[in-house]
DNA sequence: TAAATAGTGTCTCTCAGACATTATCTT
DNA sequence: AAGATAATGTCTGAGAGACACTATTTA
C-alpha cells in the first residue's frame, strides 16, 4: 500500500484566495489540475511534505506555516492502485515563486472559488481535499494567530483585514476589526514605521507577535445574535 | 509501506477521563499498553476504524462519535517496519462493553491522567497519539455539541457538566453552566421527564439536539479576563 | 480644496463570572 | 426540620456590532 502526501498551498493574491496546482501531463486525469504531492520515502510525513513543498515551489518549509489536516484513503481514489494520502495545508504570502525547483514544470495559482465550482477540474479526490483545506484555513483564522502567514513580514492592519475578508469571503467592519486585532494580546507588534500603500493617510506597520491563540477570537459569523447598535427603534416619542 | 488505524476511545467513568487500551501479548513492547488498532484492508480508512472499533468493543461505529484526527508516520515508530498510522478519536458513554468481540482479550479502561503521566506505559508513539486525541477532545467540547456523546441518550444538566469538568480537569460554576447550555440553540431538548440520581431535587432530563456547533461557545479558560463580579471594592464609603 | 484611507470614540446589546435566592426532593 | 441538589435571578464588566467623528496623506 503506497503512502503519499498532498499539499494545499494557499495564498491571497489579487483579492482572491488561490491555490497552487500542477497540471497533470500523464494519465490518469491527464490535462486536469492536481494538488502538488508525491510518495513518502524513508522520512517522516512532515519531512515528505516539506520536501515536496521545496520541489514544487522552491520555498523552505520552515519559513512558512505548514500543518497536517487529514488523511484520505478510499480504495478507489487512485485508479492506478491503493494510495493513502496525507494532506497538508500551507499558507504563504503572495511571493513570486522561485520556480527554480526542477519540478516546477507547470505550477499555477488558481482561484479557489473557481476550482471549487468545477469539481471536474481537479484530479483524484483533490476536490474534497481542497474543500477540507479551505474550511480548515477559515476556521483557524478565527481563533489562532495564523492570518499573518498570508502577509509579508511587515503589514498594515488594512492588509491583514483583506486577508480575513478574502478567506472568509465577506467584508468586515474596518473600525471594529482594528480594535480587535490591536487589542488581542501579543498578536501584532507595531514596528513604529508607517507606509503608504494607497491614496490616503499613511498606515502603521506591524509584525506578527508571539501569541499562537487569538484571545478573544474573531468570529466569522455574526452568530445569529440579534445585533446590537442602533437598529432598535428608539425615536423620540410616537 | 503498511497503513494502520489506531483508536483513542475515550469515556468518562468514575469522574475520570478514561481510554480503552489493550495489553500487548507479543513483542515489541510486550506487556505494555497500546491503543487498539490494526492494518487497513481493502476498505476506506473510516471503515477500517469502524471495523476495529467493532472488533475491540463490540460496538457499532454509527452509534457513537468517531472522527479522524491525525496521521503518524515517523520511520522508526514501529521497530518491525514502516507503518503509517491514521488515528481516530471515539467518544462513548460509560457502557458495559459487550466484550463479545472475539478480540476483546485484554481491553481495559485506564484513566488518561495516569497514562499521560507515565509515558513508558504506552507502546510505540501511542503516548503522543493519546496526547493529541485528548487535546482534540478538549478543544471540541468548547465549540461543538459533542459533549453528549459521553452521556447516555437521556441525561441531566449536572451529568453534562460533569463531562465538561472531567474532560477539562476543573470545576465549572453550576448556575452559569446551566444558563449557557440551556441557552444555546438546539443543543439540548428537554424530554419533560425528571429523575433523581442523587439526594436532592429531581433534575430535568434532556436529549441532545440537532445543532452541531455550540453558539455561543463555552470557553475552557477564563481567557485571562480580569474577571467581573464583585471583586472590585465598592464598599459603602471609606 | 476634495477625496481617500487611517484611526478613535461612543452607544447599546449580549455574554460571562460571581454571587444570592428560591424550589424540590430525600432522610 | 435539615441537608442536598436543581433551577432562577441579579449585578457588573468585557466584548462586539453599528456608526459618528477626527487625523493624515495624495491629487
Amino acid at each position: 500500500m503506497a503512502v503519499a502526501v498532498d499539499l494545499a498551498i494557499l495564498t491571497v493574491r489579487d483579492k482572491q484566495l488561490q491555490v497552487l496546482t500542477v497540471e497533470r501531463g500523464t494519465p490518469p486525469f491527464q490535462g486536469a489540475c492536481a494538488l502538488p504531492g508525491g510518495y513518502v520515502e524513508d522520512e517522516d510525513l512532515s519531512a515528505a511534505a516539506a520536501r515536496e513543498l521545496q520541489e514544487e515551489t522552491g520555498l523552505d518549509a520552515d519559513k512558512l506555516h505548514i500543518e497536517q489536516f487529514g488523511a484520505y484513503g478510499a480504495p478507489d481514489r487512485d485508479p492506478r492502485g491503493r494510495v493513502v494520502s496525507i494532506a497538508y495545508l500551507a499558507l504563504m504570502p503572495d511571493l513570486p515563486l522561485p520556480s527554480a525547483g526542477g519540478d516546477a514544470r507547470s505550477a499555477h495559482w488558481i482561484p479557489v472559488g473557481k476550482l471549487l465550482a468545477e469539481p471536474e477540474r481537479l484530479a483524484f479526490d483533490h476536490h474534497q481535499i481542497l474543500t477540507d483545506a479551505v474550511e480548515r484555513a477559515r476556521a483557524k483564522l478565527e481563533d489562532t494567530t495564523l492570518a499573518p502567514a498570508f502577509c509579508p513580514d511587515e503589514f498594515t492592519v488594512a492588509e491583514l483585514r483583506e486577508v480575513y475578508e478574502t478567506v472568509w469571503g465577506h467584508a468586515l467592519h474596518p473600525g471594529n476589526f482594528r480594535r480587535k486585532v490591536t487589542g488581542a494580546e501579543d498578536f501584532l507588534i507595531p514596528t513604529g514605521e508607517r507606509t503608504i500603500r494607497s491614496g490616503g493617510r499613511a498606515a502603521a506597520l506591524y509584525r506578527r507577535g508571539p501569541a499562537e491563540r487569538l484571545i478573544p477570537a474573531i468570529l466569522r459569523h455574526h452568530s445569529a445574535r440579534s445585533g446590537a447598535g442602533r437598529s432598535q427603534l428608539r425615536g423620540p416619542a410616537r
